[in-house]
DNA sequence: AGCACCGTTGCACCCGGGTGCAAAGAGGGC
DNA sequence: GCCCTCTTTGCACCCGGGTGCAACGGTGCT
């Protein structure tokens, strides 16, 4: 009697009605004593917890989900996992998203698999929302007639979106760039540049842009922007070295502000250790995000640090619906090193 | 007529019987038509494929789950964070996953969160597998006995394993302490220390012990061993920081191999900037994992790098039945650069 | 013509748990 | 003792799609 019982026991989950018969109650009443306010008396709850525990009984959450129309999962796309900031903001979007009893499908979008078919795929697996942590993706592949089957809400964070069905939360491209030109024509900087990454993106542009309208404003007109592409260390040292190499001393910049410090470093590396330049006296740099590697002594970045607690707190806080989603853009702060 | 049927498509996904009306067949062809090799005819099949196409219609992915009894969802646990070489091993997981067109579902363990709760709830999720990228549990941990009712097979990646149960993919740490040896032999170095991470953690034991074994062969024992608890960079200068500030110049170490790239970054630094030291000269550094920052000119680190796809790779066959689990280790390569 | 056979289709029932409602039981007031 | 109410429980049916089997029709064969 023993051993073929368990031999079941092992091949299968114990389900509600397992649970019920060993309880003797109705799988129903099973299904009460593991909800929260359910009308079942104290006793019988007591009765049917202890079976489960017995059992190993545990509530399958997929069938769970098929009726509720919630998976309590979130899907997580990420398109540029060369960058290194993307490792701590995962972190903070899942601790997040735990809080609240979610979790991440982190989902990687490359080549073979685009943003479209990612978001479809998600959806297919009745996520209860869809996060873009993407950078190089253009808006309007997000408008394409494909996703209109999709009902997952979708939300960009840490860039802007100019779609009215995208929710985005992102930080004050403007405000953080005037807080670093003002750091800058406080230090007596009168040459600056501008490295971005990948030139399909709209934050690109939102903060070369703004960095450029804060000069125009003082009268320097047509910056050098320098275009790496992507957001990768290596393609911006080589991207950096070009620019050095091109360019007589006289009418080189004085400070290269960059899109975020991944470019920043690589670009302050190809300075020093390619051409021997002096930062910040032959040449200051800028990065953007605030990483952990930029407070280190070997590069000591003055970088424009993006609110991302917070900013993963406000997404997260319209993902469960205590907030009405809408496109909320938050101010960082200058955290100022070395490297100015 | 057509406001009041938008209204209602868009509140409502369309399930396959919608399908099978649209089309005039039963919704078991409508299931046949999205199956491959299935019998139907193909005339029938493209009336269904028109008809789903029509209403938006694409199978719920839960729904499926929930009879095939496989979710094509991975669980993959992470409790460290701070250690930028889980950005690359993420990034490389999730491809290989998404090439069986499975997913991964990335749950963040910590001190409200741990091991066995969260491979717990991962099971109730009902995921195919369960892999740990884990570091600072013990391998005790998973011996729980309330761990025996999940179902999903646990691997580790990156680690040791000394449970049958639990298979591991890691990469070979006798072979890799060699070669780090041998190389430090080769040139010269004479007074080797060790930096170890959390101490908890079967693979520092493993790495550190291989590494003293080789030495003790050959007459000097007794090593030195920083432990810094965590693989976090900063903690990793600051125990460097004791160490030096304790130690007097003429009986320190020559070389010190770090238990990973952090560490070691972490440690060259505060050698570097905090106490003015020369690397190589004054004192070497060898790291672990072969992440992209050691090949950075600020750091220039040897490391030992890990063949993390081939890794990866192996963990996949193992968890789509390609290949029978079991506890498998790859040796990788030792990369030399400047800091020896 | 009669038969078997195959491709094709429909159906009953399953997966595991959730909902709304009705019935059963307990308790109180008259 | 009766009735009414409230708590507790059971039940039918749902979520959306998957399985095994039976029935259907047409073909080729004898």
């Amino acid at each position: 009697m023993g051993l073929p019982m368990r031999g079941a026991d092992l091949a299968r989950k114990a389900t509600a009605t397992d649970v019920a018969l060993a309880a003797g109650v109705s799988k129903w009443t099973v299904n009460r004593a593991f909800k929260k306010d359910a009308p079942i008396a104290e006793e019988s709850r007591l009765r049917v917890l202890a079976a489960a525990d017995r059992l190993g009984y545990r509530p399958n959450l997929l069938a769970r989900s098929l009726t509720t129309k919630s998976t309590q999962q979130v899907a997580v796309l990420v398109d540029d996992f060369a960058n290194p900031h993307k490792l701590p903001v995962l972190h903070l979007l899942t601790a997040a998203l735990q809080r609240e009893r979610l979790v991440a499908v982190l989902v990687n979008i490359d080549e073979q698999n685009g943003p479209v078919d990612a978001i479809l795929d998600a959806d297919q697996r009745q996520v209860d929302a869809v996060v873009l942590l993407g950078t190089s993706f253009r808006d309007e592949t997000l408008r394409q007639p494909a996703l209109n089957a999709a009902r997952a809400p979708l939300y960009v964070l840490a860039r802007e979106s100019t779609l009215d069905a995208v929710k985005a939360v992102s930080c004050d491209a403007a405000a953080s760039m005037e807080a670093v030109g003002l750091h800058l024509v406080a230090r007596g900087y009168r040459r600056p540049g501008f490295m971005s990454g990948p030139r399909t993106l709209s934050t690109v542009l939102g903060r070369s842009r703004h960095f450029a309208a804060f000069w125009a404003d003082r009268g320097i007109e047509a910056m050098l922007d320098i275009a790496v592409g992507t957001y990768d260390r290596r393609a911006a040292g080589e991207a950096m070295g070009r620019y050095l190499a091109a360019t007589p001393a006289s009418d080189r910049v004085d400070v290269l502000v960059c899109e975020n410090d991944a470019l920043a470093i690589g670009a302050m590396d190809a300075a020093r250790f390619g051409c021997g330049l002096d930062v910040p006296g032959d040449l200051a740099f800028v990065g953007y995000d605030g990483t952990d590697l930029a407070a280190a002594p070997a590069y000591d970045l003055t970088t424009y640090e993006q609110p991302m607690a917070a900013m993963v707190d406000r997404l997260v806080d319209m993902i469960v619906g205590r907030l009405d989603p809408t496109t909320v853009s938050l101010e960082g702060r200058l955290v100022v090193r070395g490297s100015t």
